[in-house]
DNA sequence: CGGAGTAAAAGGCACTT
DNA sequence: AAGTGACTTTTACTCCG
């Protein structure tokens, strides 16, 4: 799996709750503390039906459905151009206004170019909005991946590429950046090209748009996988202490967050006494059980938590 | 069946030659 | 630009209670 966890910036120090890492948690309409894991305020926020964004009918949803997409682009391939040194009846032209002719024909190409590229956005617009939608994401990512298309467009990475596939990388960096733990994976059933395709896109406009992306801090998967698995909220609060605690200990860089909340859920709900299967837990996180089993390990030994007895 | 363990494959990143 | 190494996760097993 592609290794975009790197842990550059190590903010480890153990500050009370430094601003900084108090964070906006989507889902849920509260603003929590990334490091302690508490609820730093209660905002009651109307987030509409995208609250609902994690849930079980996720997998019912996961068929493909949707505006087929139209291969009906205007000007494909074919396009007038202002050519050649003759005029219309095909005598020569003298200098002045041979040089008149370069320089609409000069317009008319960037012009053209500039049309494209608008023409690309517009589809690219439609693409975005159709993803967006199928992931119940919130409508502001939309706006968000957008803005990333269009860099991206107007710094001509989408030629020779396809554009469903630059898309769903637009939607994906959207959701890297405001922090919302959506999976390559998820997006990437949506499109032809599959995950590989997203997921090298993806890294392309990372790279290209020199985009400083932070990583997805894997507390935020835990109340997804939670919500999914019905456990109850006190598994959530350890499994947030167990992940603060993991990341003091600098267990966490180069990780995948979903492994990582994947297996502190599956800690915290054994002590808790609320047992789900590794490979309950496994599934729900998207990862496999081998990867909970690794990353638990690792916690239960270099964290010294006892567990109780089976 | 659930869990534990493992070897081999495969992917991606930071290096070098 | 291909090669290497030190990572990761996944696949596909075996073994145990």
């Amino acid at each position: 799996m592609e290794n975009n966890y790197s842990n550059n910036q190590t903010g480890e120090s153990s500050g009370k709750c430094p601003e900084e890492y108090i964070v906006f948690d989507e889902e849920r309409g509260e603003y929590i503390c990334t490091l302690t894991g508490e609820v730093v305020e209660d905002m009651v926020i109307d987030t509409g039906p995208e609250w609902r964004a994690y849930t079980p009918e996720e997998k019912t949803r996961r068929s493909r459905v949707g505006s087929p997409l139209s291969h009906t682009l205007p000007d494909y391939g074919v396009l007038t151009t202002i050519s050649g040194y003759r005029d219309a009846s095909g005598k020569k032209l003298e200098a002045r206004v041979r040089l008149e002719a370069s320089r609409l024909r000069r317009l008319q190409a960037k012009l053209r170019v500039a049309t494209s590229i608008e023409r690309n956005i517009e589809q690219a617009s439609r693409e975005i909005s159709r993803l967006v939608e199928m992931l119940n994401l919130p409508k502001s990512i939309i706006d968000t991946a957008m803005m990333i298309y269009r860099q991206a467009a107007e710094k001509g990475l989408v030629r020779g590429r396809s554009l469903e596939s630059m898309a769903a990388a637009a939607v994906y960096a959207a959701c890297r950046i405001r922090g919302i733990p959506k999976s390559i994976d998820e997006i990437g059933e949506l499109i032809r090209g599959g995950r590989k395709e997203v997921a090298r896109c993806y890294r392309l406009i990372v790279r290209e748009l020199d985009i400083r992306m932070p990583i997805v801090d894997p507390i935020r998967h835990v109340s997804r996988i939670v919500s999914i698995l019905k456990l109850s909220s006190l598994v959530e609060k350890r499994a947030s202490e167990i992940l603060i605690q993991a990341r003091k200990m600098g267990l966490t860089a180069g990780k995948d967050p979903a492994g990582l909340a994947a297996a502190a859920i599956y800690v915290a709900a054994l002590e808790l006494g609320e047992r789900k299967t590794q490979k309950e837990i496994a599934t729900a996180a998207g990862v496999t059980e081998v990867t909970v089993r690794n990353r638990y390990k690792e916690l239960v030994q270099k964290l010294n938590i006892k567990l109780p007895a089976q």
